[in-house]
DNA sequence: GATAATATATGAGTCTACTCATTTATGTTG
DNA sequence: CAACATAAATGAGTAGACTCATATATTATC
């Protein structure tokens, strides 16, 4: 799977960063992202306060050094469940649903990524959200382009813009909902409602 | 324009609070939000430490306490510049257009900005922020209405939803170039491309 | 394998957002 | 207006994210 050969020096180094990675999901996901100490990571993780640093610029940055992985899959997940649809908008709306059952399963923490995600500030991380954020527009390109084949959309359609405009429909409702103005009744109500008016037209 | 009667304390207190948006805006327009220390704005209104929290839960709410009027200026303005435009996409552009160039001017206030409104934490400040947004989006659904007039949309085109679709494209965009992912020009094409694309359906 | 060069780890120390027990100012009541 | 009640302000104190000079481990060179 890997490169044969490791160094010492990067035996430790990945070995220390999966600790580190195992410890914050554990405590975040135990006590939740704000009530977690950078200490108890590090004391978890059996390193020394600032070693943590060395690994993840800031906080946040942890944040999404332990998500990465799992938001990965969860695209893949979530993609698996929207193919079995057979409208395109009913398959956006399984695509969108898989996130959402996700977030819902500790909103305080999803409004934490939430946050981090729309704007990341150090380099470091960026070109990793870039990267997680291209293979979700991707799949919905996918699912655009399926129905381009059934007649469902212009053959003329711009795939990536498509899929950017979907995404971008769904991270203001998915905003309106961690923050709590509105219920998830009102969500998807309101999701596909607007799905269906970018599917048609204005 | 107040209602005349204000006691000793309703004066006192809208006074400090004058003074501490007024601190709080020059410091934040000077050195950056994030340079900027409570303590500093503090001072530079006159008040203790401790006093400025009363005012403002965190410094984050701090934030939206000093843009808000700004803010809803900033929406009378872009919709101002729109009206004159022909087109509803040349409408929607001009409008967007003008939040940009307000952004370009201070690109870590603009990110810390969005940053805030993506989840407003303290109950506070939502109401706030939800007046804010509900008034940008119903510029947007007046625009939609006059769109549906000169037979640029169709009637049973909901407004607000509408709005919403809209905002939520420009809003996605507006990351991705405060971000840095994608440059002035780019940014520009993508907008225009994507609503383009909501107008006239997929 | 000794020495030098370099990468990594350490943790005491710093900085700053935020809290809270106490004090001060304003309003109310008999 | 005296005594009380309540609202607002204070600033020393706390906590936790992050830094940086120093120490240690690893690799390269001879």
């Amino acid at each position: 799977m890997a490169q044969a050969a490791l160094s010492r020096r990067e035996q430790n180094k990945a070995e220390k960063r999966g600790r580190i990675i195992a410890a914050a999901h554990a405590l975040f996901a135990h006590k939740g992202f704000e009530a977690t100490t950078t200490l108890e990571i590090a004391e978890a993780a059996g390193v020394a306060a600032g070693t943590l640093f060395l690994y993840a610029k800031t906080k946040d940055d942890l944040l999404i050094l332990v998500f990465r992985e799992e938001m990965t899959e969860l695209v893949e997940r979530a993609y698996g469940f929207a193919k079995h649809e057979q409208a395109l908008i009913d398959q956006l709306i399984a695509f969108f649903g898989t996130f959402v059952a996700y977030h819902e399963r500790d909103l305080p923490l999803a409004r934490a990524l939430m946050r981090q995600l729309g704007y990341v500030a150090s380099g470091e991380q960026r070109a990793e959200v870039n990267e997680l954020m291209t293979g979700l527009l991707r799949r919905l390109a996918l699912l655009i382009e399926a129905a381009k084949g059934r007649g469902e959309a212009r053959a003329d359609t711009p795939l990536m813009g498509g899929a950017q405009a979907v995404f971008g429909i769904y991270y203001l409702n998915l905003g309106k909902l961690l923050s709590g103005f509105v219920n998830r009744e009102q969500f998807d109500r309101d999701l596909k409602g607007q799905l269906a008016l970018l599917l048609s037209g204005l």
